[in-house]
DNA sequence: CAAATAATAAAACAAACGTTCAATTAATTC
DNA sequence: GAATTAATTGAACGTTTGTTTTATTATTTG
C-alpha cells in the first residue's frame, strides 16, 4: 500500500499534533516513539517526517506554538487601565483559564525543556521570560503606586507564576471545584499575598474578596 | 581487568545514587543511559547490576529515599504546640529548606513519577500524599481556631505546596537573594495568602510580617 | 483521460538501549 | 599462604530507536 483513500495532509499534520502532544505529555518525550505516535494517528512512523524533519523540531514547534499562544492570549485580554489590582485580576485569571484549557501543552511546555538544543532552549524561556516580565511590571507598578505591599517583585512574580501553573497538577476539570470556584479562589489568594488594599482594587467590584463558595454566581 | 585496585562497594553504590540524582535530574530518567552513568561513577556498566537490579528499581529506590527523607525531617521539626500559625511556620521553613538543600532530588522526584510502574507510582503518591494531610490538617485547625481566614483548605494546601516546592525552579544559592531572605519572604507570603491574623501568629513573635530584606538579621 | 503531484507504506540502516554472562582480579578470611 | 569472597571488566544478546530511501497509490490538474 501507499497513498490511502481519503488521506489529507492538514488533517494528518493536526492529528500528529494533538496526538503527541498528549502522547508526550503522559508517557514524557524521551519516552514516546515515533512509531507510537504514528500508530496512535493511524499511519506508519515514515509519514511523519513528511511534516517534521525531526522528533526534536516536532516538540520545539509545539512549544513554540504554546507560549506564542500564550502571549498572544494576554495581548487579546490585558485591558486598558492602569489600575495595577484589575490588571493583575486579568492576569490571573488568563494564566489559569489558559492553563486550565491546555493542561498537557503546559506540561509539555515545562517538564520537556531539557530535550531542546541549547538554541532552541533560549528561544523558548525569551518567551517565557517575556510573559513573565508583565507580570513583574504589574506588580512594580502596584508598589509605586501603594496598591501592593511586597517585599521583593521578583520572587513575589514567580511565587506567583508556580502557585498559579500549578493548578494543572491537582486540577481536574468536573471534579469536586469548578472552573469559576478555582479561578476566584487564585484570584483571592493573590491578592491577599501581595497585600492588596481592597478600596483599590476594582478587578472584582462586587465582591472584592469574596469567597470561592460563591463564584458558581459569577 | 577485572576487579580493580581500591574498589569498594559501599562508596560505588553511594556514588552511583549520587551521579543518578545529578543525571536524572539534568537530563530526565529516560535520557540517561546506563552507559553515561556508570561512566560518570568510573566503571562499566554492568557494574551497575550488582547494586541496582534494574534501571527503574533505581530511580524508584531514589524517589523513595527523597520522600521517606522529607517525611522525617517534618517529624523532627514538626513543632509541639497547637497554634496553627506557629505550625504553619515551621511546615514553610522546613519544607523550603529541605527542598533547597535538594534541588536535584525534587526534580526527579516531582518529574520523574511516570517512568514508575503502576504499583510504585501508587506507593510514591502515598508518601506525597501523607505530606501534604500534615499541612492540610493545620490549615483546618487554623480555620477552626479563627487564625486563618480560608476559601478552601484542599485548593490552599495545593497553592501552598505548588508555591513553595516551585522556589527549586528559579532560586539559585549564591545569587541575589539569600536563603534566608528567601525563607522570610515565603513565610510573609503564606501568612498573608492564609489570611493569618497577626497577633495570632507567634511563629515570628518579633516582626510577624517583616520583610525579607530585614532576614539576614534572623 | 493523461500527466503531475501529494500522501503514504514497506523495508532497511546503523546506532544505542537495558541487561546478562563468563572470566578475572583484588581483598579478606582461615 | 591457600581458599574464599567481593568487585569489576569486556563481550555479547536481542530490541528498539530515529531516520532515510524507494516504490506505490490516491488525488488533483490541465
Amino acid at each position: 500500500m501507499a497513498r490511502t483513500t481519503g488521506s489529507d495532509g492538514e488533517k494528518t499534520e493536526a492529528a500528529v499534533r494533538e496526538a503527541a502532544v498528549s502522547l508526550i505529555a503522559r508517557l514524557g518525550y524521551e519516552a514516546m516513539s515515533m512509531r507510537q505516535l504514528a500508530s496512535e494517528v493511524g499511519v506508519q512512523a515514515a509519514a511523519l517526517y513528511r511534516y517534521f524533519p525531526t522528533k526534536e523540531d516536532l516538540l520545539f514547534m509545539l512549544m513554540r506554538e504554546h507560549m506564542e499562544g500564550l502571549t498572544a492570549a494576554w495581548t487579546a485580554a490585558r485591558p486598558a487601565t492602569a489600575d495595577p489590582a484589575a490588571r493583575l485580576a486579568a492576569y490571573v485569571r488568563n494564566h489559569i483559564a489558559f492553563h486550565i484549557e491546555r493542561r498537557h501543552a503546559t506540561h509539555v511546555s515545562n517538564m520537556e525543556l531539557r530535550s531542546l538544543s541549547h538554541e532552541r532552549l533560549t528561544q523558548i524561556l525569551r518567551l517565557r521570560t517575556a510573559y513573565e516580565k508583565e507580570l513583574r511590571a504589574i506588580l512594580r507598578d502596584g508598589v509605586e503606586t501603594g496598591a501592593f505591599d511586597i517585599d521583593d517583585t521578583g520572587l513575589t512574580a514567580m511565587a506567583l507564576i508556580q502557585m498559579m501553573t500549578g493548578v494543572i497538577v491537582w486540577f481536574r476539570p468536573g471534579e469536586r471545584l469548578s472552573i469559576a470556584e478555582v479561578t476566584a479562589s487564585y484570584l483571592s489568594m493573590t491578592m491577599r499575598l501581595v497585600g492588596a488594599r481592597i478600596d483599590t482594587g476594582t478587578y472584582n467590584a462586587a465582591r472584592p474578596f469574596g469567597r470561592a463558595k460563591d463564584a458558581v454566581a459569577l
